[in-house]
DNA sequence: AAACATCTACGAAGTTTTTCGTAGTAACAA
DNA sequence: TTGTTACTACGAAAAACTTCGTAGATGTTT
């Protein structure tokens, strides 16, 4: 059975915990607020910062607790938090739908906009070659 | 300017107008409730078909008309509406987002997982290859 | 102890998105 | 003409999601 699609904040929520491991809602909210990780896209463009309250935080934490989402320490007085939902399984229940709905099931449409539009850098590409191979091997000619 | 990424029920109709071309709210009503493309996805699993009922359509076509996102004929008494955006760049558009709030901008994280989840035929294979061989060309050694 | 800070729980308000009922009008058939 | 069907417009209810204020408890500082 699986657990209901996350809403967006629930999953920016769960990134940070899938980063930092089991967190108190100060931490994530403070990380909420500072994404300290101008890797590569550029968020908070220009116009107001907004920030989320701390008790917005809590609550979206304590929903995400009673679906299932996260699980929780509740020993001392400050709960500690911990993604109950594995990343990798997460994320490719996600592209599933994302592809379903925005490529009309075209996995393929996906991955060719998706590698032209970032640069990959060699090792990247090695990687995909490789895999590429494989999928070759293990369906040869039908 | 960009504009503002369709809701889900948006994207859904935005779909089918680029697969069908233009249509009237009924066409594009009719075929919300009989996905006729069986192609991979298994959807309508169990339970409850979902109806979608044709004032509803209606009402998120006009919004979308509002929007920009569908422009539309009113010639006639039945209005004929059509994609008002490029399904190319709103797909563009709509991975990245995704790629940001699901894989923390590595969009060949995904790449990988998408290549690992579905199967690839020969020519997808090939196609995919000679885009990598370009991208190697363009960027040879740092 | 008293004042202050921090944390959870909870409820409710605010927002966004979806759904639908109803009214008015045009087209069409009998 | 009269009745029936199909269509748009509109508003508001319903549902889903987010935000926040407040209360009560516990810990900390002076």
């Amino acid at each position: 059975m699986q657990t209901s699609k996350p809403t967006e904040s629930e999953l920016e929520i769960l990134q940070l915990l899938w980063e930092l491991g089991p967190s108190t809602v100060r931490t994530v909210n403070e990380h909420l607020n500072n994404p300290q990780k101008p890797a590569r896209s550029g968020r908070r463009s220009s116009g107001a910062p907004r920030e989320t309250g701390y008790t917005t935080t809590l609550k979206i934490m304590q929903i995400m607790y009673e679906k299932g989402l996260v699980g929780r320490d509740e020993e001392g007085r400050t709960h500690i938090y911990s993604a109950a939902v594995n990343e990798q399984e997460t994320q490719s229940a996600l592209l599933r739908q994302f592809v379903d709905a925005a490529y009309r099931g075209s996995a393929m449409k996906l991955v060719l906009q998706a590698l032209g539009n970032h640069e990959a850098n060699q090792s990247e590409i090695d990687e995909i070659k490789a895999l590429l191979a494989q999928i070759e091997q293990n369906q040869p000619e039908p």
